[in-house]
DNA sequence: CAACAGTTTAGAATTATTATAATGTAGATT
DNA sequence: AATCTACATTATAATAATTCTAAACTGTTG
């Protein structure tokens, strides 16, 4: 997909300069074939794994938050103690599996298009998302 | 509805003991004609106000989280910022206006039920929950 | 290359939540 | 009713997550 990425122009087009720490972190987050969930604890471990550089914890943070604030990133909360970012921005819906905390995406086909039939008025509707929480299916009551 | 609550009842029915403090808070929380959504700071403020016994935040949040373990309450997240409860247990959906950071309840007849096709092998299907996240509709762009 | 605004950084500060350990209390036992 | 004990509450400390600060650094513009 993104081979040999020219993450320079994407930076600069969302008018970020293109700073080595922002180069790293884009080659470390969308240079690969497919999409990802990860905490920020997981990229700071993912960051230091693959780069030899040291980065600040503050510029994984700004980074993120600012890649977020550009649409490259979107946040996906589960709970008040888990929340996850999701380098798949376009609209879609998740599993999350409590055994494992692991994220799965859905695609098109595997939940029918949400109708809404309720309107709020002078709103219109940001997103629609659909969180399917599932565990193991062992008979074990509770 | 639950009026002049046996609350002693519903606290011992969960094997928690009925103190004065989880009475109060019970008061609070359940005894009111519509279930409603809070945070954990509304909630002390809430019990400050209609109470004049001083309570300990950490019995608070102790109460918040055996009540939310006994199923009394459920936990909305929003983002990794914004985390609500829910006294309405059942399962159902919400909007959530970015403009006031208000969540709204969802009934039946809001949204047409989800239909799952995928399904995880071993994995049974805890709960489905759709949030949609709605704002104010004003053409100015952005 | 000079100048400047934006960026990174280490560390401090802030906030939210949980742990601690002393004190208090509900409910059982006598 | 007095005593006992496990559970609960409390103030406070500790921890964890995130943001702030302000000094040093760097990408860009001219
Ligand atoms: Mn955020
Ligand atoms: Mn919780
Ligand atoms: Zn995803
Ligand atoms: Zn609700």
């Amino acid at each position: 997909m993104t081979k040999n990425c020219n993450f320079i122009e994407k930076l600069r087009g969302a008018g970020l300069r293109p700073t080595k720490q922002r180069i790293n972190m884009c080659e470390v987050l969308f240079n690969r074939e497919k999409t990802f969930h990860f905490t920020i604890n997981d990229l700071v471990k993912m960051i230091s794994e693959k780069m030899n550089q040291k980065i600040s914890l503050a510029t994984v943070y700004n980074t993120v938050h600012a890649f977020e604030k550009k649409g490259y990133l979107k946040e996906i909360s589960i709970d008040s103690h888990k929340s996850y970012f999701d380098t798949n921005t376009s609209s879609h819906h998740h599993f999350f599996d409590e055994d494992t905390n692991e994220l799965i995406d859905c695609d098109e086909s595997d939940i029918d298009k949400i109708n809404i039939r309720k309107n709020i008025t002078g709103k219109k509707i940001n997103s629609v998302e659909v969180l399917v929480r599932v565990a193991s299916d062992n008979q074990n009551q509770k």
